[in-house]
DNA sequence: TTAGATGCAAAGCTTTTGCAGGATA
DNA sequence: TATCCTGCAAAAGCTTTGCATCTAA
């Protein structure tokens, strides 16, 4: 993601947040803008906190979990929850859908996505007889380096 | 899963859990018949317990925890984590291989299973440079009543 | 001015750990 | 008999809630 998308997705989230009614305070803002800095990837709430207070804000834990969840009910975050029953949350940016594949070996989770294997589960859930809102799939395993994966993160 | 496959899954468990140089304590044995009986969809631990408590087990929440982390380990479990991030758990018989729609309006869980749709995620992985150990799908939406799922369950 | 936002602290839940007593092979 | 297994109770995390105070609009 790079500077125009972060400006884009700040944007989009000041503009939704406002229209839906609520009001840009402190917090609200340290959330913003720290996630179009550093939201990209799968962060936890608890990260969320130690960062934005590592870089002098003020914001308090209960303040961050209630944020995240509007953003996520805005359709502005991405929440997922991993292995240990974390939640983790990432920027939904237009256009960004992907989804995970984690190294089994490491831990670490990296992105990726493939439009072949989108239009593969619209077909499998037609089939099902399901109208999709939205779906998730994680892989694991381990790469082959046949082809290294886009971005890593975590 | 009928008759025959719980007894395949219950042998197979006991094999396996013997094999491992475990001991079929009580607590052991009661989780295993529970779920050869009634593992097939996905169950927290704590209606485990509350299960066997009523069918007048002695399993404590401790041994629970632990059994079905074991169980988990030797491949006789699936662990998912759900939404909310509460551990949920289900037999993984041989053959057995299946993902989940949850129901949008109802919140209900329905698994499902798509040969196809195995062969695109094996061909996005391999795409993307990666050898599959395992994967999850989750589709969430609606059902179009234009074709029934299989069963239901949760 | 006033409904909404925030932070602290406490409560809630699921899951894990410590241990003494009990059971399996 | 020597391990391994169990259950109880307490501890540990993550997340949510209560509430008094502050603030954006």
């Amino acid at each position: 993601m790079d500077a125009a998308e972060q400006d884009a997705w700040r944007a989009l989230a000041t503009e939704r947040v406002a229209g839906a009614g609520l009001r840009l305070g402190a917090a609200r803002v340290e959330v913003i803008e720290f996630l179009a800095r550093e939201g990209q990837c799968l962060l936890g709430a608890s990260d969320i906190v130690a960062r934005l207070r590592e870089q002098g804000g003020r914001a308090g834990q209960a303040s961050v979990y209630r944020i995240l969840e509007e953003l996520t009910a805005l359709g502005l975050v991405r929440r997922l929850v991993d292995e240990s029953g974390i939640a983790r949350f990432e920027i939904a940016a237009p256009g960004s859908h992907h989804h995970h594949f984690i190294d089994d070996a490491t831990g670490e989770v990296a992105p990726f996505s493939d439009p072949e294997l989108e239009r593969a589960v619209e077909a499998a859930a037609a089939r099902a007889g399901f109208e999709l809102s939205s779906h998730e799939i994680v892989l694991r395993g381990r790469r082959t380096g046949t082809r290294s994966a886009a971005r890593s993160s975590r």
